[in-house]
DNA sequence: GCATGATCATGC
DNA sequence: GCATGATCATGC
């Protein structure tokens, strides 16, 4: 059978593909595609490559069009609420092959001879609609610019070290920066041999973040990828040295400096040091963040690899007083969610960068920073508690009494996790005030209402300084 | 001093 | 009005 594109033409392909812009795989196949389920993961990819592109899924280890060198890749995107689209999730590439991959390097690797070159179709993801019915958005080729090949080329080098290092099992896609090793497979217990240890180690595969996929479709879309400040100027740079030494390069000019030194060295005349981000803005400023903006402004390296940045004051006998925020989360959200796609197991995949802010004479000076990701054996207990806030969400029972205070003044207590219950990780309240509540998915059993003032999680401020700060 | 509930300033 | 990145304040 004639193929609609040639099989030896790179480009002819590329533009083959092009002609799925602004379409659904129903339109661009026309009748082909026969009646069914159209359900379940890989499904979209399989569809298109048996239908448009009309060849039978190959070999493992070559790219898809195996002469043109070009790997098929289709993948979600999701629209924001500023109808600007984002991905809707990592990239995820080809499974790593613990026993193989220590005896490559990175030019021979099965990462590399596959992925060189990705022909990329994103498509708008629609809960409601059938997959056939998405509209497709973007379709380019992809290679990686050279800056970020250097990065890469070191996460696939840390990857392939821990599992030398018989630490397959403890992989995590906090230890690298843009290119990540995610689970995959049938199920969450799926695992394969790792050759240096007799523990099953979880089935991975190579994947490129969120984060760095969304830099990609700034790029395809050509469009500005926003006020981003930049850590590596140069090529030559990304090769000299690590994001990590890149980062600590910058830092360490600063290192010593008090929080009014630092202001004025930034010009920072206008932030006002009762501000609860005082500390944070500080810190943004050291890293060029432009205009001192929010996340999604942040430096492009940062953005790529989801860095969470935290900015944290130790005291002079080096406790840490206060445990570490993050959002609000939503209790139907989490009731929705289980363990494994949750916003908590995303949370602690990624890779944090905390700011230590030490006082000193009464006064607080950048200490010291420190790259982090959270170590294999404390996601059980984040794990455990987050079960716990999810079964009280469940069971209806929150709210547990009103105690009054100072002034008339009364306070709220409730059933979930506290900071005694747990070494690492606890509920607490955040929100503008106790009335700024989120909805629940049932109703809460004492106050009869479908509502519950806003909490959060918290990682408790010793296990802060004992597993990062003092670390 | 620690644990825990409450809240603030900012910026879009 | 709301999410963010935190610190404040009270009771024991």
């Amino acid at each position: 059978m004639s193929l609609p594109y040639n099989l030896n033409d790179k480009q002819s392909i590329i533009d083959y593909a092009k002609l799925l812009k602004g379409k659904t795989l129903r339109e661009a196949c026309s009748n082909e595609i026969p009646n069914d389920n159209y359900a379940g993961k890989g499904k979209y990819g399989q569809t298109l490559e048996k239908f448009y592109f009309k060849y039978e899924p190959n070999s493992e280890s070559e790219p898809d069009f195996a002469i043109a060198g070009l790997e098929l890749k289709s993948t979600p995107l999701k629209q924001l609420k500023n109808n600007d689209y984002r991905s809707k999730e990592r990239l995820v590439l080809n499974i790593i092959n613990y026993i193989d991959v220590v005896n490559q390097n990175f030019e021979t690797s099965s990462f590399w001879k596959k992925n060189a070159n990705i022909l990329l179709v994103f498509y708008l993801h629609q809960a409601d609609l059938d997959i056939i019915d998405y509209l497709i958005k973007l379709v380019d080729e992809w290679s990686f610019p050279i800056t970020d090949l250097e990065i890469i080329r070191n996460d696939w080098e840390l990857i392939k070290t821990k599992i030398a290092d018989g630490k397959a099992h403890e992989l995590s896609e906090g230890d690298t920066f843009y290119l990540g090793a995610c689970t995959k497979g049938a199920n969450a217990n799926s695992t394969r041999k790792q050759p240096f240890s007799d523990t099953p180690a979880k089935q991975r595969a190579y994947s490129l973040k969120q984060g760095y996929v969304n830099h990609i479709i700034a790029s395809i879309a050509n469009e500005p990828t926003g006020n981003y400040g930049k850590l590596i100027p140069t090529v030559e740079i990304a090769r000299e040295k690590t994001i990590e030494e890149i980062v600590f390069d910058k830092v360490r000019p600063f290192l010593g400096k008090t929080d009014k030194e630092l202001i004025e060295i930034f010009n920072l005349d206008n932030i006002n040091p009762k501000s609860k981000n005082y500390y944070s803005k500080i810190t943004d400023a050291i890293f060029d963040v432009p205009k001192y903006k929010n996340i999604d402004n942040y430096i492009e390296e940062f953005n790529k690899a989801e860095i969470v940045v935290k900015s944290i004051r130790v005291e002079e006998d080096s406790s840490i007083d206060q445990s570490i925020s993050f959002n609000a989360f939503e209790y139907i959200k989490l009731f929705n969610e289980s363990w494994i796609n949750s916003d908590v197991k995303e949370l602690f995949d990624k890779k944090f960068l905390f700011v230590f802010y030490r006082k000193r004479d009464h006064v607080y000076y950048l200490e010291k920073i420190k790259f982090w990701n959270m170590p294999y054996s404390d996601r059980n207990e984040v794990r455990r508690v987050w079960l716990e806030t999810k079964k009280i969400i469940y069971s209806g029972k929150i709210f547990k009494g009103i105690q009054t205070i100072k002034n008339g003044k009364t306070r709220n207590l409730n059933f979930f996790p506290k900071m005694k219950d747990s070494n690492v990780f606890h509920v607490r309240p955040h929100g503008s005030n106790a009335l700024d509540t989120y909805p629940l998915p049932i109703q809460e059993f004492t106050t009869k209402k479908f509502s519950y003032s806003k909490q959060c999680f918290w990682l408790k401020n010793n296990y802060v300084r004992d597993e990062i700060y003092l670390k």
